[in-house]
RNA sequence: GGGCGCUUAGCUCAGUUGGUUCAGAGCACCUGCCUUACAAGCAGGGGGUCACUAGUUCGAAUCUAGUAGCGCCCA
């Protein structure tokens, strides 16, 4: 076997190809004459490890970058990794916190000098990762947020956007993360469903003897109380309107409000309203003129607006209120209920609504077209299904909380003078000059304090398909010309609205033209009981040791095959055992092929040209499904494809048939035809296994041909021989049948046999394939006979009787049975076919194609019931 | 609470405009094989009332309505 190893192995294959990928700069790519086709890697964490939703979603990007770049053009797949402020920050914050230094003691200058001492260390070490795995990225032109030309970008574009009276300050009800000290967008707030208890607090009404009881869920925050709501058709509380209720514990007088915002069926109908601390409450603040009290402090304490347990946290506050009351007699009882909360997407820390003044973007004005262009398909979404849910989130957009009380991230260009004016500009001289002339020739550098505030780091992270090719600053250069819009983008339904969403509005507010041309969703990657893979339930196998243990290829297999697009996929380990089990059938087909003996004088036997005519067209067939299933996204789909087309078509029949006899050699036409094949099927694969591909590939290319996979062309799928396919179709029920039979009979494989073969129905035989029944079936002779001899054992396919002579015991009652039963299902289908046929309706309003259809079915199935009755007559029965 | 979607073999899923002997694939399972490429393999096989009910139609896994269960998004 010339010395080639039984087994595949996919390590030292993988170091070699992917260096000379590099060295021969095939994933580079420059402006130039040829079609591009981009892409840009949803950017991971900068500090982040590899994990197997990256190993999903670089996979997918990694084979229609490869299917691109076979394709002929000019292909552009750039990567890069983003700043992710708060979650960068808080493992600074912890990072020096172990090394005893606290935030608060040290300046803006020197932590962001161990943030980026941090991010060099750490930074980069998951794109490594995706090398290990064969992602075909432009690495010289890797990006990070907070690379200059991308941070002057995000400033440039902040100045831009305030200066149209899209971007504005002021003071909201924001979500606060009391841990990470930061208020967050609405998009990043989770809700879960939580088991709560709800009080029943009473209020004594103001000089008398009276009470009235409220439900809360949050007991802790009566503090903050500004008034009680009642419902104006509530008889209950009618009589309490222009009076005062005393807030327990502090005695405080707050009025009575009437309001039918109040759901009268809820709790006790009377609704204690807290405009500081809740979104509703603030609105009916709002309404009614009601003062606010925020009672808590950044971190989620009480501060001295609260009166008492100031400086407590506020669940540990919200306990000791509880006894206190239920000690003074307010605490009229507790019930269980759930409620949804909502939790820091970040810090898992229960969010409190807070107001505050922060920066915003507004949002419908560039919602709208981005919404258009999703819903007119100029962007298509794979699968379309998300269309909606992007729909309704578009149409329910409210203003964007662009702010973040953090150091690590772009610092919000806003510059403020001594006496509170401010100005925005993309940078301090600008802002000087800016301020002089809004305010006072007067003002000094010094008297310029910039905002301490950075932005979100989704306001980066939508310019990205821009950035990354300066088409902000430099809005006519020739890479942002070239490579913009970008063609796919592919990533998790999960970030729809964070980035998604909003890279559409960047592109269509900032280039005048979408982003991209197909978004590929897909699903999240569980674990087999359908949990969420993550590192807190350890449910999640290290990525890379999968593919120290299965290889690059067979992970990327093990994870496509369970990946249809939009689903969530099961992972489990043996999907990577399956991909390393068929880099080895493709390795022992290359194998097999290299094991035959060449003999250039040897004619080409009838069977192997047969075989040559079927898999060609079998090949051509197969290349135009492939072309829909890739138009379509359905990745898994076309893996799938080509898994079968290389297991079942070509190795399981076709090797079969064309393999020489042991022993003998075979004849050269056969033999370049057949590595002519393997080429082709290599190629098809390579965008799903690339290293494995380009390793053989090696061996077998011939002189002449592209010097890598890498960039070598892609089958064409062409036009092909319809009848043959459909003659190997019945063939091959022929020889499964007759396998079969030989099974059931235990004849051994290796005992040879007679064959005869009686067509019926005038059906005509395709004698092309009988060379191949007789090598796959051991036949010693086929003979076409018009007369079913003495002594045979049979079976019928179509219409077609194959026998073979049998001179060991025929059990005539079991062929009877088992005749019988076919004949009772033929005649059962016969008669409901009948049916159809005469009824009227059907022949009047049925397609002339479908009738025809069931004529022939008719004719079939009569001819095969006429065969069935002869036998049945001829065994007796 | 509002919106969207799903339910097909033991598991994960295809099934395009309603029409082929249409009920499919992979895995798993069962049987027989270490047959000179591959036991990480070969050959063969058994599995489904297409969630349920009613309707439209000559014809329904496919269209409509309702019911049950599940999931997702938003508040």
């Amino acid at each position: 076997m010339k010395n080639i190893p039984k087994q595949y192995s996919p390590g030292k294959s993988e170091k070699k190809w992917y260096k000379e990928w590099l060295d021969k700069g095939y994933f580079r790519s420059a402006p130039d004459d040829r079609a591009p086709y981009s892409m840009v890697i949803p950017p991971p964490n900068v500090t982040g490890v590899l994990h197997m939703g990256h190993m999903l979603n670089n996979t997918i990007q990694d084979v229609l970058v490869r299917r691109a770049r076979m394709s002929g053009l000019n292909t552009c797949w750039l990567p890069g990794t983003d700043h992710a402020s708060i979650a960068t920050e808080a493992k600074v914050v912890n990072k020096l916190k172990s090394e005893g230094v606290e935030k608060k003691d040290i300046s803006r200058e020197e932590f962001l000098h161990h943030a980026w001492e941090w991010k060099e260390k750490h930074g980069g070490i998951i794109l490594e990762q995706l090398k290990k795995l064969g992602a075909s990225c432009d690495w010289e032109r890797t990006r990070f947020t907070m690379d200059d030309e991308l941070s002057e970008s995000v400033i440039r574009v902040f100045v831009d956007l305030y200066n149209k009276g899209l971007v504005y300050r002021g003071v909201r009800m924001v979500n606060w993360d009391p841990r990470a000290l930061t208020a967050l967008s609405d998009e990043e707030v989770v809700y879960r469903e939580v088991n709560s208890k709800l009080y029943y607090i009473r209020y004594q009404v103001e000089g008398s003897e009276d009470f009235v009881t409220i439900a809360t869920t949050r007991p802790e925050t009566i503090l903050g109380d500004t008034a009680i709501c009642i419902h104006p058709d509530d008889d209950r509380y009618r009589q309490l309107a222009g009076k005062k209720a005393l807030v327990p514990l502090i005695d405080r007088p707050v009025p009575f409000i009437i309001d039918d915002y109040v759901d009268m069926e809820f709790g006790t109908g009377a609704l204690k309203v807290t405009p500081a601390h809740d979104i509703n409450d603030y609105n009916l603040g709002l309404k009614h003129g009601l003062e606010s009290i925020d009672i808590f402090n950044d971190d989620g304490s009480l501060n001295e607006k609260a009166e008492i347990y100031i400086g407590e946290d506020r669940f540990a506050a919200r306990e000791k209120i509880t006894r206190e009351l239920k000690d003074k007699g307010h605490l009229v009882k507790i019930e269980e209920i759930t409620n949804s909360i909502g939790y820091s997407e970040r810090t898992d820390e229960v969010i409190e609504p807070k107001l505050s003044l922060q920066w915003f973007l507004k949002m419908d004005a560039l919602a709208k077209p981005a919404l258009d262009v999703v819903m007119d398909d100029t962007i298509r979404f794979h699968p379309p299904k998300f269309k909606n849910i992007y729909k309704h989130w578009m149409e329910n957009v409210r203003d964007w909380c662009i702010s973040r009380q953090l150091w690590w991230g772009h610092r919000i260009p806003a510059y403020y003078t001594p006496d509170g004016g401010f100005v925005v500009a993309q940078n301090r001289t600008e802002a000087l000059i800016a301020a002089r002339e809004k305010f006072s020739k007067e003002i000094r550098d010094e008297d310029l304090r910039q905002d301490e505030d950075v932005l979100d780091t989704w306001f980066s992270s939508w310019l990205w398909p821009i950035s990354v090719f300066d088409g902000i600053n430099s809005p006519a250069n020739p890479e942002i010309k070239y490579y913009y819009p970008t063609n796919d983008l592919v990533t998790a339904p999960e970030i729809l609205f964070f980035w998604v969403a909003r890279m559409i509005m960047a592109g269509l507010e900032f280039r005048g033209e979408v982003p991209f041309r197909n978004v590929y969703l897909h699903g999240i990657v569980r674990d087999k009981q359908g949990r969420k893979m993550s590192k807190s339930l350890g449910n999640s196998p290290d990525p890379l040791e999968l593919i120290e243990n299965y290889g690059a290829d067979g992970v990327r297999v093990g994870m496509l095959l369970c990946s249809p697009a939009g689903n969530d996929l099961l992972f489990e380990e043996s999907l990577c055992e399956q991909g390393r089990n068929f880099c080895n059938k493709i390795w022992n087909a290359y194998r097999l092929t290299q094991s035959w003996d060449i003999d250039n004088d040897l004619p080409q036997p009838a069977y192997a040209n047969t075989a040559v005519s079927w898999f060609e067209a079998s090949l051509n067939k197969t290349l135009n499904l492939l072309e829909d299933h890739y138009s379509k996204y359905r990745i898994a789909d076309a893996l799938m494809t080509t898994y079968r087309l290389i297991w079942d078509d070509f190795c399981s029949w076709y090797l079969e048939m064309v393999k020489p006899l042991p022993g003998k050699p075979i004849d050269a036409s056969t033999y370049n035809t057949t590595i002519g094949f393997l080429n082709s099927l290599l190629r098809i694969l390579h965008p799903f296994m690339p290293f494995i591909t380009e390793e053989i590939f090696q061996r077998i290319k011939k002189e002449g041909e592209e010097e890598s996979i890498c960039i070598a062309g892609k089958p064409q799928p062409g036009i092909y021989d319809n009848q043959i396919i459909e003659s190997f179709s019945f063939n091959r029920q022929v020889i499964v049948a007759i396998r079969n039979l030989r099974q059931e009979r235990n004849i051994s494989p290796k005992e040879g046999i007679d064959l005869y073969i009686k067509k019926n129905n005038n059906e005509q035989p395709d004698l092309r394939f009988d060379g191949i029944i007789k090598k796959l079936c051991n036949i010693n002779h086929l003979d076409y006979v018009s007369q079913k001899p003495e002594g045979m054992h049979s079976v019928i396919i179509k219409s077609t009787e194959l026998m073979i002579p049998l001179d060991r015991h025929i059990d005539t009652e079991e062929e009877i049975k088992k005749l019988e039963a076919e004949l009772k299902y033929q005649e059962g289908f016969l008669k409901s076919i009948d049916k159809k046929l005469s009824n009227e309706r059907f022949i009047n309003n049925a397609p002339a194609q479908v009738v025809e259809r069931e004529r022939k079915k008719r004719s079939d199935a009569d001819s095969r019931i006429k065969v069935i009755k002869e036998q049945l007559k001829s065994l007796g029965g």
